[in-house]
DNA sequence: ATTCAGGCTGGGCATATGTCAAGCACCTGA
DNA sequence: TCAGGTGCTTGACATATGCCCAGCCTGAAT
């Protein structure tokens, strides 16, 4: 048992394995016992085996791209917001799941659609926020091919850390995959920081390229303090005042806008670190990432804002938008 | 029951239900049971439901490709040889299967290549050959975007109804993804009827079109009776008698070559109908396909005569490949 | 050399999945 | 209207998978 184990096993590096039991199981479809005996090893470990090669993404599971357009909610986001692309992610349950639950869930269609929209070689401005990471987090850059990342804005402190750290879960992804990152955060603590932190080369240099990326992917962000941006301390009561006096109905990038999507003067903004909503326009294809009842204001704002190409939501959030819409 | 069946599941199409359900099973990960609670029907049926995904590609597993060139085969195999790429198929058993399995693993492969480097918006050359028409049953244009599809010779009658008969399958799938086919088998009955052949205006556009194309996939034949255009009767015991006295070694697209890869002079070609192989080496990217220790000399024919970027073939293949060349 | 911690292995059990035969509703043609 | 057929549902069963636990090996610290 142990030598054939030797011979049959042990000259392949655990990568080869991890590989040939992926195939087995999904190219070939051969049950985990199959595998097991043509592997010389227990089911249990094959098991294991497989479960690793998800977890890393050896494998990934993309649904057809036709198939989700005909989603009959997807059509009419289209049509009614002008947009070239929507991916609605279909609810399970009625009741008001909470917020983290959604984004997870939205943030895994972004993933999707990424992973089916990516083009390798290209770039991709990162936007920031919860379900911007949660994107990040679900998408095989693998399955892709060599993609350039850019942050938009700063606040890698923040949700981040996947964009760095993905870089070494994957073999040897970094020789391809790249990722060019604001070295601060998306508010600074005073104005004068943040103006001083803007002229920094390193950052200038940042902000130069992820005006120039060809796809970017946002959030889209509630005036609110339950919102990721204020829980993080970015934003505090006050300034949450200021917002609601302003009319302001949500953000993109940290830049906060009212219903028609305009951009309002706010103190707020000038300790802001990132590129412009203005910027953000001229960005070929910007996939918005958003969803929940709670943001449907918040999206509406930003598709009469025009800032958006694609949007990926959920099915309520886009029941919604269709209905205040419609009014 | 029955009513709840009628309000929950009866407003959506079936498609959509397709849809909803192979996203909480793929996506959300949910069990077939919660599936069947939520959407009230059976578990049963959502586990049709879910057959029926993944029969009509809604639903696509992928490798990645960091892992796949990862594999010391696929590494040797582009060093050796200077491909751009190689993906090696593991086998499972040491004996010898038989030729058509070996062509629907291989051709498992080719499908997983194209998934992952098909570019939308892009043309595809198809050729000849069992194995071919696997790797395009195989791959879902779904998840990779619209794509034109060009035959590179006749032979339509033989092998290749897959290509015509998918636009059916997938919902409106023939409004993105295209296909030019040449209305002509690969061999003709006679040299005469062949070059009239060839001055057909819808012929001769397709021929146009095929040396065109960005991309390529094609198989490798050897030049032996149970050689699959030996089965369709396109050559018989004579021919093949011809191609040993001319030290033949195999065939791309119905075009015969020495072990170096230098075609040949022989009467057979002058039944031809399709692209030459000095067109095809003109085409940025060539994929071959084939698999099967029968086949190596024939690949390796295929490989000294610079004729694929990419090859696409099975464990035991890549072995004898280079074993072969070390000599 | 010894001991301990950590990680991996294989066995066994609970759960999830694939599949079949029987039954039911709906449609069709007479 | 009714008999027969078609296709879908259901429940039950066989199989496959996920998961936990105890045992083993390895490597490091003492």
């Amino acid at each position: 048992m142990k030598s054939s184990r030797i011979d049959e096993v042990g000259r392949w590096s655990s990568e080869e394995l991890l590989l040939r039991a992926a195939w087995f199981y999904y190219k070939d479809e051969l049950t985990q016992d199959e595998i097991a005996k043509r592997l010389s090893l227990s089911r249990a470990s094959v098991g294991r085996l497989l479960d690793r090669a998800r977890r890393v993404g050896l494998v990934s599971i993309q649904l057809d791209t036709e198939y989700l357009n005909a989603f009959e909610l997807s059509a009419e986001l289209r049509r009614v917001f002008r947009l070239t692309e929507a991916l609605v992610v279909p609810d399970h349950d009625k009741e008001p799941a909470d917020h983290h639950a959604i984004n997870a869930r939205v943030g895994l269609g972004g993933a999707q659609f990424l992973s089916t929209h990516l083009r390798p070689g290209g770039s991709l401005g990162v936007g920031w926020g919860e379900t911007v990471s949660r994107v990040i987090a679900g998408t095989n850059f693998g399955t892709v091919g060599p993609v350039h990342m850019v942050t938009l804005t700063g606040g890698v402190d923040g949700y981040l850390p996947t964009i760095v750290s993905f870089k070494g879960e994957t073999a040897n992804a970094d020789q391809a995959t790249t990722a060019a990152v604001i070295p601060a955060p998306i508010h600074a603590s005073s104005p004068e920081l943040a103006a001083a932190l803007r002229q920094e080369p390193t950052i200038q240099q940042v902000l130069k390229h992820a005006c120039e990326v060809d796809q970017a992917v946002v959030g889209v962000g509630t005036p609110t303090l339950d919102a990721t941006i204020a829980q993080l301390g970015y934003m505090n009561a006050d300034d949450v005042r200021i917002l609601a006096e302003h009319k302001i109905v949500g953000d993109i990038l940290g830049q906060f806008f009212d219903a028609n999507g305009v951009v309002a003067d706010l103190p707020l903004h000038d300790r802001r670190i990132g590129i412009e909503l203005a910027d953000l326009k001229q960005i070929p294809k910007v996939v918005g990432v958003a969803g929940g009842m709670h943001k449907a204001e918040a999206i509406l704002g930003a598709l009469r804002g025009g800032y958006l190409d694609v949007l990926v939501t959920n099915e309520i959030a886009a029941i919604r938008l269709l209905e205040l819409e419609a009014t």
